[in-house]
DNA sequence: TGTATATTCCACCAAAAGGTAGGATTTTAA
DNA sequence: TTAAAATCCTACCTTTTGGTGGAATATACA
């Protein structure tokens, strides 16, 4: 039961963004401070811009940027659908397609917990409440 | 988010043999029934039977079979274990080795919480369990 | 207008996961 | 003792995911 690594990129990027809103990145500093691979990171950023999850501008003094204001409009589920998509939270644990709350599995009922709980937290989690957590502790 | 393609079949498979524990059967009988290939199938089976998960006999009427004493013995984590560790489940979200409970992550009081649950069900559901939920249903 | 520092694009490479092929070995029973 | 039916073993192939290399393009500003 896992992310894929590329997911886990994804999040780290973002909540580093958010952690500092309205502050623009280039590539190769977000590479050195969150141990991404540069070219690979280079990529993912691309990717995100265009989901339009970052800004972005180009050339001498650019890079990536994610708005203050942006915060709590960007929820978790959001990048994890502009990296790995959503499928799998809507599929049978024992990957049989007729299964469903008429016709379970023998696993249907713990499993679909489980997945809508974690659905629920990605679904109901926006970049401004992970921030937020994290000044309240300071 | 989700369990390897191989887990998925580990986790098929025994449940197969739970509901219908103290026959035994083919490869070649399972392929069919479950829908998992053929050769791919073997080797996991081998894995499988080497972890003490299925008894395993040999040569010609040989095959697999789950005892029925074993069911309440044997537990989804074991499944799991034998196939793709254990390892994700103490893991950050985010991937840094440093977060903890003392020193957390933006994420990690959230992700914790969904990681315990699906945690505590893989240690607390056996095979037996499962098995009897679906018998209540005829 | 040229140079430095960015992103972008395209093609390729590497590792891991999933899957296949073929033959050796084991066992049963006629 | 031989044929059939099963697992076991080893090597290889394919697909997906993660990662690199290099040149093209964009931009700021001296």
């Amino acid at each position: 039961m896992h992310f894929r690594k590329t997911t886990e990129y994804a999040i780290r990027v973002m909540v580093y963004l958010a952690e500092n809103s309205g502050e623009r990145f280039s590539v190769s500093f977000l590479n050195k401070t969150l141990n991404i691979p540069y070219k690979y990171l280079g990529r993912l950023m691309n990717q995100l811009s265009q989901q339009n999850l970052v800004q972005v501008t180009q050339g001498k003094y650019g890079g990536y940027l994610l708005e203050t204001r942006r915060l709590p409009e960007i929820y978790l589920y959001q990048i994890v659908d502009a990296v790995e998509g959503l499928q799998d939270y809507d599929r049978c644990i024992l990957g049989f397609p007729q299964c469903s709350d008429e016709n379970p599995c023998a696993l249907h009922h713990l499993w679909v917990e489980q997945r809508d709980a974690i659905k629920k937290m990605l679904y109901s989690t926006a970049l401004v409440d992970l921030v937020k957590r994290n000044i309240k502790k300071m």
